[in-house]
DNA sequence: CCTTGACTTAGAGTCAACTCAAAGTTTTAG
DNA sequence: CTAAAACTTTGAGTTGACTCTAAGTCAAGG
């Protein structure tokens, strides 16, 4: 149950590259325990933590913001609340930025009718010979 | 409705900043109208494209992929099928991006409770006098 | 003991998407 | 007609998040 692990293990258990793990340490995302000849020894909850840190920038936490956490996490348990509000000022970004991804895909949506549409406009035009059909959006290259 | 603008115009209606559309116009984003003199001049039409590209670009799509798409808008109806195809797969993509951060938003929920737990464990601790309580939890740096 | 592969660091390079600066030209208001 | 504001270009700088290189140290198998 004390399990430790070298960062190449590290990084195939968290699909995170050897490189930016270090990155992260040097952001200060990270604190791992070393070897006494300075090789880093990752431990479970250093996976954990890992883990946590993509999950967070999976849903578009900066890297700073992360580090701020971390800070936050060195001085103990007084910081929790702090800590919990943190999470929850994300959870609303997230959700504001969820919303407006739809609203995104209601739009594109809509710009998809339209191409089917100006296809199957066009597709008449082709039907028919070019020259005895003046229709506008034969020529028109330009689709909003 | 033949209408023109300036690019401190073009750059007021759309919130894209006059830098920005340079930008953009040398990235193949756009292809602007010139006065004699060499100054831009926008079309509603361009005004419309330029929203339909911040559209795309909110929704994750890179500058290089809307540029291949004005590409084949220049080739003229023949690629409006390609370019509803593009338009298509872009839809997937976003659908997917979208069930994805539901499912972080899922797993950032359950660590918001968690620490909600942890915090009440906590105040316990606090309102006991440190000595006479021995849970380890309320040491506990570390939160996963 | 020796080799091979894994590890260490500091610092440079890359990429996308801007963002700004400098030096010069054009437009417009008075 | 002139001064100020707006425009032009080329090219360099910035930011965030990596990604790599070089030069060296360490660890494990035979």
């Amino acid at each position: 149950m004390a399990n430790e692990y070298t960062i190449q293990q590290a990084s195939k258990m968290t699909q995170v590259s050897a490189h930016t793990l270090r990155y992260y340490e040097r952001e200060g995302l990270l604190n791992v325990a070393r070897t006494s000849s300075g090789h880093r020894r990752y431990t479970d909850d250093d996976i954990g933590w890992i883990r946590f840190i993509m999950l967070l920038k999976s849903t578009n936490m900066p890297l700073a913001e992360i580090a701020q956490f971390v800070t936050l996490e060195k001085d103990g348990h007084r910081t929790i609340e702090k800590r919990r509000t943190m999470l929850e000022d994300h959870r609303e970004t997230l959700t504001a930025h969820i919303a407006q991804l739809q609203n995104y895909m209601k739009a594109l949506d809509e710009k998809i009718v339209y191409y089917s549409e100006v296809n199957d406009v066009l597709l008449d035009c082709v039907t028919n010979t070019p020259e005895s059909n003046g229709v506008a959006s034969c020529d028109d290259n330009y689709l909003p």
